[in-house]
DNA sequence: TTGAGGATTCTC
DNA sequence: AGAATCCTCAAA
């Protein structure tokens, strides 16, 4: 019997440390993983690259709330918007330039009683995790996780690779809900996908 | 101390 | 289209 389930391998440091655009896309298809039990398939993500980027939270320099941002590749960089909802990113680059991935949507994979036991109103499965305020309350991330280590796995949360190919042929285009940099086509998502999200309703301009 | 705005989601 | 809901940060 030579099959075998693949390997989860944990995505190591130097998987992190590039640009966000390499970085982003690269992610797709990688599997996010809670110690409960828990994971779900990346298919929807964003790059944000600090000085580089208006859009960015790290845009202006670090603060307290950007902190994690700035630190090693690797890390979890949680931040709390709108009072009430949590968005998680991967921390790319190197010390000090406060560049990340905003992670937007997952298949759930496994442990799915327990997302949807985190999701109880979400009657549709594909409705779990398409958003960043979503995937973080189906995941259980909240600001408790910030800094956590995606790699060393130090607080129970972890990104791999099952050996599933990045995604071949991602649409790309611009980022959803930002006030600035609207034109930066810096969000990737795997195609045709139940799981993204979707823009709400366009505002329509005058 | 104040206030505007926010990497969103849900309901009406 | 509007509400919910509160943290962050710059400016006064």
């Amino acid at each position: 019997m030579t099959s075998a389930l693949p390997a989860w391998t944990t995505l190591p440091r130097d998987f992190y440390q590039h640009h966000p655009t390499v970085v982003a896309p690269a992610l797709l298809n990688k599997i996010l993983v809670r110690d409960d039990g828990r994971a779900g398939r990346i298919v929807e993500v964003e790059a944000y690259a600090g000085d580089q980027d208006p859009a960015a939270h790290s845009f202006k320099g670090m603060t307290a709330r950007t902190a994690t941002m700035f630190g090693e590749a690797g890390h979890l960089y949680v931040y709390f918007t709108y009072g009430m909802h949590w968005g998680a990113n991967a921390v790319c680059g190197e010390v000090g330039q406060g560049w990340g991935v905003l992670l937007r949507a997952l298949a759930p994979l496994a442990g799915l009683d327990r997302i949807r036991a985190a999701r109880p109103a979400i009657r549709r499965d594909r409705d779990l995790a398409s958003g960043p305020g979503r995937l973080s309350q189906a995941m259980g991330i909240t600001g408790a996780l910030d800094g956590a280590d995606l790699v060393t796995d130090d607080r129970g949360i972890r990104i791999v690779s099952d050996g599933t190919a990045p995604c071949p042929d991602p649409v790309i285009g611009p980022r959803i809900g930002i006030s600035r940099a609207q034109e930066f086509p810096w969000r990737w998502h795997v195609p045709d996908d139940a799981n993204v999200s979707v823009r709400p309703r366009r505002r329509l301009e005058r």
